[in-house]
DNA sequence: CTCTTATATTATAATTCTTATAATTAAAGT
DNA sequence: ACTTTAATTATAAGAATTATAATATAAGAG
């Protein structure tokens, strides 16, 4: 692990303590393998490839862990419509654009469009907290699959 | 209903059957539920509207409508972490803001974010389809019941 | 270091949303 | 009115997530 990772990881168990959160094994392997992961990982991928580590682990532990990790702000919930929920580790603010073919997710990063909150706080009267943006297409990859079949 | 909305069914049919999607009497009120509703209903919302009218109407009608009405591009489907998908009737292009609160999700006009799009298909090589924007905050109600409790 | 207590975990069951299946019904063209 | 093909129904199955109750353990107090 890069020494920047390993930083990160520390921030984010002061950040756990702080709110009163207890540090345990499996909350420590959930939020390590969010942090390094790249792939945006489903709650059964995260317990897929902590099983090795936490042969008795229960997948109620993965959620509960990934509910309260959310609930403090470190980890972001992306939900889609066919499948499950993945989650993502809340290191810097971007954007995810998405393979309609591969499911593929790749950060996009872009300025926040605080423009559009401010304004829609203006028409709408809501108190805005957030918003979320993704785009959809095809990767490259799947372009050039689709290119060969012709 | 007004003569607009009337006008809209009438052509929202027409696409149907250009598609060679029958029209079924089930179907047509899925159809005309969504083009009259304002509150994007959930599938059990309209099963739920409908069975007055149709007592035998299985769940899985409406949801093989709602696939339907996705597939020709007359309806959107909007998904969530929690709860179930929310269907929207594709009458003109808006984005949606919605209470943390209590669910509420109103439209809110803006001009679409073309050069988001454009800008992501030159950074990550994707072909860009489309993209989905929402905002999240406290809508009016909720915010002046959370100021009468204090 | 040990004790205590509240919290986390585990195992399991329940729930909820959505889709699949097979038999029956009906839309729409001929 | 007939025929064909798609749609509907009823039901069951499936997948994702949450609830429950018993057990285990993190972390602070003494």
């Amino acid at each position: 692990m890069a020494v920047s990772d390993d930083h990160k990881l520390q921030e984010a168990i002061d950040t756990l303590r702080d709110s009163g959160v207890r540090i345990t094994p499996q909350r420590h392997a959930v939020l390590e393998y969010l942090l390094n992961s790249m792939i945006h990982p489903t709650a059964d991928d995260i317990y897929k490839a902590l099983e090795g580590k936490f042969p008795n682990m229960s997948v109620a532990t993965v959620y509960n862990n990934l509910r309260v990790l959310r609930q403090i702000g470190l980890v972001r919930e992306l939900t889609y419509g066919d499948s499950s929920s993945r989650f993502d580790y809340k290191s810097s603010e971007h954007y995810h654009i998405i393979c309609e073919e591969c499911g593929k997710i790749v950060d996009f990063h872009y300025p926040t469009l605080d423009e559009v909150e401010s304004l829609a706080e203006q028409v709408t009267g809501f108190d805005v907290s957030h918003h979320r943006m993704e785009i959809y297409g095809k990767c490259d990859e799947c372009q050039q699959v689709e290119t060969q079949k012709h």
